[in-house]
DNA sequence: TAGATAAATGCAAGTGAGTTGCTTTTAGAT
DNA sequence: ATCTAAAAGCAACTCACTTGCATTTATCTA
């Protein structure tokens, strides 16, 4: 491959296409048009999408919904993506393969704006809950409040 | 009211039947025997109830599955009762008025059986969101595990 | 490079958990 | 006893998925 290639050329972006592509084939998975494109959609939006967001950012693919959330069942499964409750009513999706660190989230309750925290439980939780004959413990925590640009 | 009789007796039930009016009165809602039945039910089991739970344990009287999710609805707005998710993709329903203190709870991922857990998050939490200019700051919390019996 | 094949997609219908509009009934006040 | 706003009943609807089944396609293997 050339290395004068300008960085917005045809190659470079197949040189990105294939990186989706590979992280598919790493997990056992096809690459389909469907499984590239959602993975390129959620890699570029930091921070967990509504089924409705990701749909406005599905231009230039056609696509039928029982595909889009049996794919996003199945990337969820395979830790490409993560799926989060916010007590919505609905499934929110987030790329994991490179925020596969554990967090939490604020959400605005007026603008609906996701914003993560640095902060966890203290270990002495999980500790408890393992006294007393618990395993596998797994939590969630997220926060509704008022952002400083809605108050 | 005679202070002689049994604990038991038919006007001992009328005594407690009329606290749960009262409780209704107090939140300015009529007193009907849907409301009556479901604050029963609710106050009896300790801790969340899905509606499917609650639906079978309403023997004795008829309702409507609308009539239902606007009572319960209703009740938690009044505060009567208060509204759990625990990510299962329901609504679960808990007697707020005694158990007002704020709690949190483990959910056994094998037998569903949900347990209160005795802490919260650190006040620091809260604080940081509020320094970053937030406001009306409210959490969820909640624990996923195999509980001792299911292990 | 042409099959073979398991996996993925498309399409249509179905499900669970509520919600809504509208009419009738009823609790509580006068 | 009557009045009236609130609650309940009924039917239809919505939203977020899910399922069954036929068709297509990505990848494997010869």
């Amino acid at each position: 491959m050339s290395r004068n290639l300008h960085p917005d050329s045809v190659l470079f972006m197949h040189t990105h296409h294939d990186n989706i592509r590979d992280i598919l084939h790493q997990k056992g998975l096809k690459a389909t048009p469907l499984r590239e494109k959602l993975i390129l959609v959620l890699k570029k939006h930091h921070g967990p999408m509504s089924v409705e967001e990701i749909g406005k950012k599905m231009k230039g693919i056609e696509y039928d919904q029982a595909s889009l959330f049996r794919t996003l069942k199945k990337l969820s499964e395979s830790g490409v993506l993560s799926q989060i409750n916010l007590g919505e009513g609905f499934t929110r999706y987030e790329y994991a393969c490179l925020t596969h660190d554990h967090h939490h989230h604020v959400m605005c309750t007026v603008c609906k704006k996701i914003m993560v925290v640095p902060f966890c439980i203290p270990p002495k939780f999980e500790a408890w809950l393992k006294k007393k004959g618990y395993s596998g413990i797994h939590h969630r925590l997220d926060f509704q409040a008022t952002c400083p640009d809605c108050a």
